[in-house]
DNA sequence: GGGCGAGCATAAGATGAACTGATGCTGGAT
DNA sequence: ATCCAGCATCAGTTCATCTTATGCTCGCCC
């Protein structure tokens, strides 16, 4: 009978492209998973690696297990959501990833609002950037996390993942109060405060500012938007600054309304969306997104703008 | 994760009623079953058993899990079958088991075959009743089975296994050469020859003779056909007797038709009917019962009988 | 071409999980 | 009341998984 754990590293080798990746995935050594790899060989009864320069490669045995794999692993996600539901009372750890300003934001009243439902729930919270929260629920390391995308930087959905909608939010430049600058078409000499290369965030950035005309300088590089705004209150540079992240809008900084917005949604292993603790986990970060949609105003003047609304 | 060893001992549990009998069905103590399935229960989150007298039963949540397992262990199997499909050549443990009369006449020549056509398999052959077939299927001490049903005594499918048709197999009477007996009606008086009860041959020869107005008296329990036609043979009683078992008819035995049909299939766990190795043993199988079909004759006079045909 | 590091496979050992055997408790049948 | 069935738990044994060490091949860069 094949084992799971095996399919799963067989899997990740097929998505990593080697084995010393899929070790670090999984905080094994290399030699860990090689051993269990030739184990699922054996299983299996035919070869399923291929030596190739310093890597190994599937081979066509290979390929049709890692389908197979996901099968497998999709069905265990179900039997675990179905015995789940099926219990009278929620317990166990239930691991969220999200990203800092979610964490400030909207974690703490969700964690709450779970204990006082579910006391039984052991709740772990981890910040985790929307990038990398595919792979943490693949791997196991996150049981709910956070994924965005931009009208300006879409992202494709990931076959692996069940995602629900929870927020779409208005997208700002952030600027001066005592600036001249009205449109992203005049922060083209602006010094640029921008997110960590490789960021969604970050590409968004790059992105804007090309619709409007112009590379971004980037001067700062800063993830946490707090220190974001500090920068920009401080004439440092303009940045551009989620909705979420833009209230309360400290001193010093004005917000001009930008031609996209960000839609952020709860993501979780495919076959899960049934799980008790992800429904809950989904109901209490809605209510918490809920709760701050009615607290922060709405700024953005144009039509198309407006018809979102 | 929810590991399928586990969730395999839960499925069994359901279907056996005890903790012991799945100890006994698995070769293991019942403390290790025990104790496996206390673990299941720690990685569901849920208690899955509650006890009841000496013994446990399963909760709402166990019974969800059962038929949960069940798509779990299919997709396993699934996984498998495609994989050993994509492989280049077939190897491993291929374990056949079959009732005597087939080991004895369409075995030696169905194993010629596949150890001709895939060198790298390790065949395997052990007598096993029919109706003990389903439950080693189950258990995985089998990877194909033959089953049967007569008319007269049908099988209910197993929803757990796969089969394909083999056999189609006229029914005999086998009465002395030199007795009177013209039909099964003329038997009333005469001693039986019977199978082992609990086998399906024995239920078949209950039924027959009640269908001809009488309870069948047995005096020897044989489930070898060659020693049961011995005692035909040697006017120590009659006998119901299948096609297969038959022939060559020894000197001393003459055969009158019966107006039922045994069917034989070959079973697989449902979801490797793909398996390349079940395939080849399927075909292995069904050549050698083609082989046999053609060397031996057909006295059915019937016209039932003949509209078969 | 040589040196260095990446990447993997294998062997030996350490650690953790699965299984056995012993024991004690509850229950069901006689 | 007695005996045996059935299970849960504990302690020990056995087996599986993971780590560490080692050696080999490959690929990149100087």
């Amino acid at each position: 009978m094949l084992d799971p754990r095996r399919l799963r590293l067989l899997r990740d080798l097929a998505r990593l492209g080697t084995i010393s990746a899929v070790a670090d995935a999984h905080t094994y050594t290399a030699s860990a998973v090689s051993q269990q790899l030739s184990a699922l060989e054996r299983e299996a009864g035919v070869p399923l690696l291929e030596r190739s320069g310093r890597r190994v490669e599937l081979t066509a045995a290979g390929h049709v297990l890692v389908e197979q794999a996901e099968l497998v692993l999709g069905a265990l996600e179900q039997a675990a959501a179905a015995v789940a539901t099926a219990g009278s009372a929620l317990s166990g750890p239930l691991r969220i990833g999200a990203f800092p300003t979610a964490v400030r934001t909207l974690l703490p009243s969700a964690l709450v609002a779970l204990g006082v439902r579910h006391p039984g729930l052991e709740l772990h919270v981890a910040e985790l950037d929307p990038a990398a929260v595919p792979d943490a629920l693949r791997e196991r390391r996150i049981d709910v996390g956070l994924v965005q995308d931009y009208d300006i930087a879409p992202v494709a959905p990931d076959p692996a993942l069940g995602t629900a909608d929870l927020l779409d939010e208005e997208v700002y430049l952030a600027v001066s109060a005592t600036g001249r600058i009205r449109r992203i078409e005049d922060a083209a000499a602006e010094m640029w405060i921008m997110a960590s290369p490789g960021t969604l965030c970050h590409t968004a950035g790059l992105r804007l500012a090309q619709s409007a005309g112009y590379a971004a300088r980037a001067r700062h590089h800063a993830d946490d938007f707090t220190t974001v705004l500090a920068l920009v209150a401080a004439d440092q540079g303009v940045a551009i600054v989620p909705q979420l992240a833009a209230y309360p809008v400290p001193d010093g900084v004005r917000l001009i309304a930008l031609d996209t917005r960000r839609r952020t949604r709860v993501a979780y292993r495919r076959g899960s969306a049934g799980h008790p603790a992800i429904v809950a986990a989904h109901a209490a970060l809605a209510e918490a997104a809920g709760n701050w949609r009615a607290g922060v105003p709405t700024i953005n003047q144009s039509p198309r703008g407006g018809d979102r609304r």
